[in-house]
DNA sequence: TATGAATGAGGTTTCATTCAT
DNA sequence: TATGAATGAAACCTCATTCAT
């Protein structure tokens, strides 16, 4: 149960938790297989019967392996889940979709940009981000991957803003942390209240009201 | 155990459920005495150990009585729950804090006002929201408990968007509704992430902020 | 978890373990009554298979009650076997039969008379001894069981050692304790290779050389 | 698995089991290497966890070698169990230390000689045979192998008994069998209660008593 | 109105052993 | 001779709810 440190190369995102200690890694091809299978069948029976109630064996059988070949690569019904997640995660803090270049687009289009490729990546992963709340309430590890998404994001948007302040182009009133802790909840919230609990908006909705809000808020001088 | 909505005289807020056909009140003062009893404990209960880990007879032992007498008067753990989200929900929908007169007062005094009752209402019933968040995955009863509350706000807020609009006080270019939904879901997130997960900040530090987001985005004219 | 001690009145004999904080003892007679049917369906199932194949549910079936009553009065299994052993080491320790006055009786006669009690006490209870001789070596708390039975007969035979040196009696040069330590250890395990392992030797041989040894070892004075 | 008698050439000590029919010995010096560090390891793990928590990978890991291998030298935990006691079970029959010479030692310090030897093998091999006494309890094979340690020395002190009383030294009143089991039984008890169960006594204390009431017990004319 | 004993379904987990490579 | 992934049966325990007293 040590924790060792493990580099991520660049990467700003900080791990969601030492998976070292677990169960060895597999060393043999089919090991990988075997173990990826059981991944991919735990988010789909998670998704499915939610966490409480999905059993290991519906994974095992999901993944068409054994009860004892699940206890080969996870100790626990939370340790696949934290695997699970941890892809969702990445995905969540690294969507595929490029980037703005900052230099070039106004600061208008890149927070546009931003939103929606938040919004897009939640609406994917919404399922799971439901699931990941609910744990998230009961068990402190989990809370704790649930805040380190909330506070990547929160960072990531109070760099900007203060770049933003330090170009004049911002509300000098503000306090960015603050503000960005606050804005970035404002789109997660609305994200779940309308893709994981039902809530009415379209996506177009979504995105023009958070820019137009982000916007306002922050004073964006636009000329 | 439908959800019917059942007119509570002049009261704007709905009724979490329909209570009449459960068990009957008590008629008796020994009676009301115990069933007060066993909500008190309940709510101890609840915030102590969460709402799957609270076990019945815990609660029945937090309130010195037996375990047949919980149900004479709740058919269910999901009933007594339902009494004690109730006292809460009153509490969070109807804090006890004087409104501003608002012909009076000025528009972001207001705003500040509200958004100060809302945090302090938050942060007395913070255990217990979370303990809803977490039923309200899993349960749709409670699901819509909790949407009750969004949506009241939301609600509110949003007459009260669209009437600075029609002072012209207000960004003609918002759409009250979703604006609603997305300031107020910056408020309550930013209360959940604080006071249900620990996140750092001063109440002051989330009045101002909060306050200051929604008069810049709002582009309210404060001349 | 607290440890009350319980006092048992002039008992000499020291409880095996401090019970007072498991379950709550039944408070009607019903429960009583199942309770004890549990005790009694505990020792004929360990008897039968032995403390590591002794299945709860067996216990239960022979009880004729449901698995949930069991945890009504047992938390564990262990918790049952302490019960029943506890029953069993009261007979062994307190043998119904009346010891001989050790004024008027000869010293040898008195060390044939407790012998004899020993031996029988153990026979009765063999298959027992040989599950708790087996479940003292993995479990702590068993092995305390255990020792205390050792103890309690090597103390008894101490001092009764002690006075008959005071008597002049007995070799003087004796170590009451070590020798009393040793002379017990004998008689039960010779009981142990007889009543649960095999070994073959009817009582009149066993009682006739233990006590033959006994007087022997002690160089007791029979003039 | 049966326990056929293999005669090996002039020990007087029964094998445990026959072996040959196991796996067959290595043959390579690499071999020889690996099932010789196997029987270490599983010395290593039985001694620590005991014999039912004792997992086979454990012992392979201790070894350092792969679970598969386990089975190139031994068929079963059983087995491996039988030649870690086997190593055991020799140092206690055939104890390094030289005996005396019976024809010119005085019997006594003769008696003293093999209690002391006895004691300290004992001693030496306290925690295995902690191990072994539970697994006889258990398994037929082991009880087996259990009481031929037993009764090897209660043969052989009972010869030594017969042979003083043809001599005149001893008190002829007494049966050599039963009076050797008894005696026999009295160390061993008295060394499983101190080495095994952590009694309180020091080695000269174990010595000096089980001699003295060995030369009492007996009758032993010391002249 | 109060008591507290009885119920029982069903998921998680372990680890000796096998066998394909 | 060495490797390590795969197998799968089997039993403990919980706790909301009922009901006889």
């Amino acid at each position: 149960m040590s924790s060792k440190s493990s580099a991520r190369g660049e990467s700003a995102v900080p791990p969601l938790a030492d998976t070292s200690a677990f169960r060895a890694p597999p060393v043999t091809a089919r090991g990988a297989r075997t173990r990826a299978a059981l991944v991919a069948a735990a988010r789909v029976v998670f998704e499915r019967d939610g966490y409480l109630d999905a059993r290991l064996t519906d994974i095992t059988a999901e993944a068409k392996c054994s009860t004892g070949s699940f206890y080969t690569y996870f100790s626990s019904k939370e340790e696949v889940f934290l695997a699970v997640v941890e892809e969702a995660q990445h995905d969540m803090l690294h969507p595929g979709a490029p980037h703005l270049d900052e230099d070039e687009a106004s600061p208008a289009a890149v927070i546009e940009a931003s939103n929606r490729a938040y919004l897009e990546a939640y609406k994917r992963n919404a399922k799971l981000m439901l699931i990941l709340e609910q744990v998230a309430v009961v068990d402190p590890k989990f809370r704790e991957v649930r805040r380190t998404r909330s506070r990547t994001f929160a960072a990531r948007n109070a760099r900007a803003i203060a770049r933003l302040q330090e170009q004049g182009l911002v509300d000098p009133g503000i306090d960015p942390k603050m503000a960005a802790m606050a804005l970035s909840g404002m789109v997660s919230r609305l994200a779940y209240n309308v893709f994981c609990l039902g809530d009415k908006a379209s996506m177009k909705q979504l995105v023009d009201t958070t820019t137009r809000l982000w916007v306002n808020a922050l004073k964006l001088d636009e000329s």
